[in-house]
DNA sequence: GTTAGCACTCGATGCAAATGAGTGCTAACA
DNA sequence: TGTTAGCACTCATTTGCATCGAGTGCTAAC
């Protein structure tokens, strides 16, 4: 037994009728429908072969059927096509990701509501992975007689800074040439090979300052990690509106799931190294999201894969709309962190 | 009608009842307290006196007596007494509070998962206004031929910076010279007193570099106001585990005005004249936390009121409980910041 | 291969009776 | 006069039971 064009076509008819109603779908329902000239037995016997195929659920024997997650992964692989965005929702997605802001952090979180808002799922959003990025420029600044800043600006133009303190008879002109030491080692190494070892190498040039610079760079790593670590996190609630989750302790599992901190970094980071990628059910590393998909896109900094985002929702999801809007954000997105970085550059 | 001795004792026993179980307090219930050598009889005219008096409401005619607001101001201002944290607890809240870090931010974060891990309830940490605080040092610093920093340091020690474009001709000492003038018109003046104006009135001296300047503070004070605005929230899901909240419906809600921009801030930052505030139901400005009671606690940095964090729950809350730790944790909080802000300035 | 027909399954809905926690009131008691 | 035992009453909740109806599977006829 195959899935030929007919079985083919009942399928998809269940697969959409269920992502619209999360109502299970019976026999009689499709061979209602205007395009459908069989009748309701008929469909029922391929139906029921469909679930021999595994691709057919019945949650009891007086309900009607529902996909399974092969359904949807053959949905998702073969048969669906590219829904179309309304003019509306592009107009919508630009807005919120063209608000002007000067704040990396704040074009994150814009990101994640236009995403959130568009789709009515669950969206998070990876925060720029910098570590790919390299240090185009280190400069140590005096702010007064004990205390210095240093900058690090990469070639992103992104900038983290930390502050420090210095032995007092420092002058400018020490901490320029200590600067220029600095440069002149970490110049063109990626954030990741920012080895403070290296500092150690450079032994007695740097003398007793050692330590200090150790422990700033120290700071300044920690800082980078950090910030890349944050996921951006909206629309939580939006899950309360499915049906599937009337449930209390599985909205409550669901909501732990997204709040449990690393869980979302570890899936965002995993699907970053692909353009598009979609995980239904129990495809999904983390357990407790097993009854969920998650359909995520990565977004670029120049030609670089730089971050990722998504939504996450139930498996029933209305995937075709999902990653229209994901492809176009992915876009904008590009586009604007283009712009900010070059606005920020000016 | 008032309340004497003997119904002051059976409301406090109701309140205590219910704080713990959630369930309508009968007269039995509490007749068969070893503490009470009265009769269900009695307690139930007592009862019946409490609740013409208004402290008592009867949710149907077949089931106990739950305290009304009314009760619970009554008990917080009059009744309740601190309640005694073990070590535990306090060794807990400072291993939270102080775990080394180098992120004003992270402080933060810490503080309000501190609050709603010990509490069980929802915690909210409103960062330090830094408004207050006094400019100590703004400095130039050439970064490139065309890029500069613009730094700025409080008295409290914390910096904030903002990057800036300059005309290409421009020297290291170019931008010292405008350092200086910035830092006569600018030091000693409160952040929010930063006027962008005032750049106007330094004319001609300034030259060209005035609308520079005048765009570089902008962003520097957005900058500031927006870090000043994001509440840190934490355990939002603890609320579910109430049973007062076991109706999706209302959870919804809770979790959504949670989630509302402004709504939180506001809350604490009308409580940060405050040393203490206890706000149950109706008594809360928004509506639809009008189930819910907040209580909170103002923060220092030296002498002056900076913060303000609490929690928020069902008005069934714990009060002398939570009290009692929100002491705490201010002490140590306050502790620990300018503990930070040391470190930072070393 | 398709379809009409029918028996069967099983969750959902509705209803009535039973349950029981709790009250209010009255009358007796100290 | 305050306290208490006793009792009738209320009402949400539980339980059992009958019914409904959407949906299936199977069989026999087309």
């Amino acid at each position: 037994m195959e899935l030929d064009q007919r079985k083919m076509r009942i399928l998809q008819a269940i697969i959409d009728d269920y992502i619209m109603t999360a109502v299970p779908v019976g026999s009689r329902t499709l061979s209602k429908r205007a395009d459908f000239n069989i009748s309701s037995a008929t469909i029922r016997n391929e139906m029921s072969d469909l679930e021999e195929l595994g691709y057919l659920e019945q949650p009891h024997t007086s309900a009607g059927r529902i996909p399974s997650s092969k359904a949807y992964r053959l949905y998702v692989n073969n048969i669906m096509q590219r829904a179309q965005l309304t003019e509306a929702e592009r107009r919508a997605i630009r807005a919120y990701l063209f608000a002007r802001t000067d704040q990396l952090e704040v074009l994150m979180r814009q990101t994640a509501n236009a995403l959130s808002d568009i789709t009515k799922y669950t969206a998070m959003v990876l925060p720029p992975q910098l570590n790919t990025v390299r240090i185009k420029h280190i400069q140590l600044v005096l702010l007064s007689k004990e205390r210095a800043l240093l900058v690090l600006v990469t070639d992103a133009g992104i900038i983290r800074d930390v502050m420090l303190r210095v032995p007092s008879g420092m002058t400018a002109g020490d901490l320029e040439r200590l600067s220029n030491r600095l440069n002149k080692i970490l110049r063109d190494k990626r954030l990741d090979q920012m080895a403070v070892e290296e500092i150690a190498s450079m032994g007695v040039e740097i003398g007793e300052q050692r330590l200090l610079l150790q422990s700033a760079l120290e700071a300044l790593e920690s800082q980078v990690k950090k910030t890349a670590l944050k996921v951006e996190v909206s629309g939580e609630t939006n899950i309360l509106n499915y049906p599937e989750y009337s449930d209390m302790d599985k909205a409550k599992n669901f909501l732990q799931a997204l709040n449990s901190e690393g869980n979302l970094y570890q899936m965002l980071k995993r699907a970053s190294t692909l353009e598009f990628s979609i995980s239904i059910g129990q495809e999904n590393e983390a357990p407790e999201l097993s009854d969920c998909s998650i359909v995520t896109a990565t977004y670029r900094l120049g030609n670089e894969p730089i971050g990722s985002f998504g939504v996450i929702g139930p498996t029933r999801m209305h995937y075709s709309r999902v990653l229209s809007i994901l492809e176009y954000i992915q876009l904008s997105l590009t586009e604007a962190l283009t712009d900010f970085i070059e606005h920020d550059q000016e």
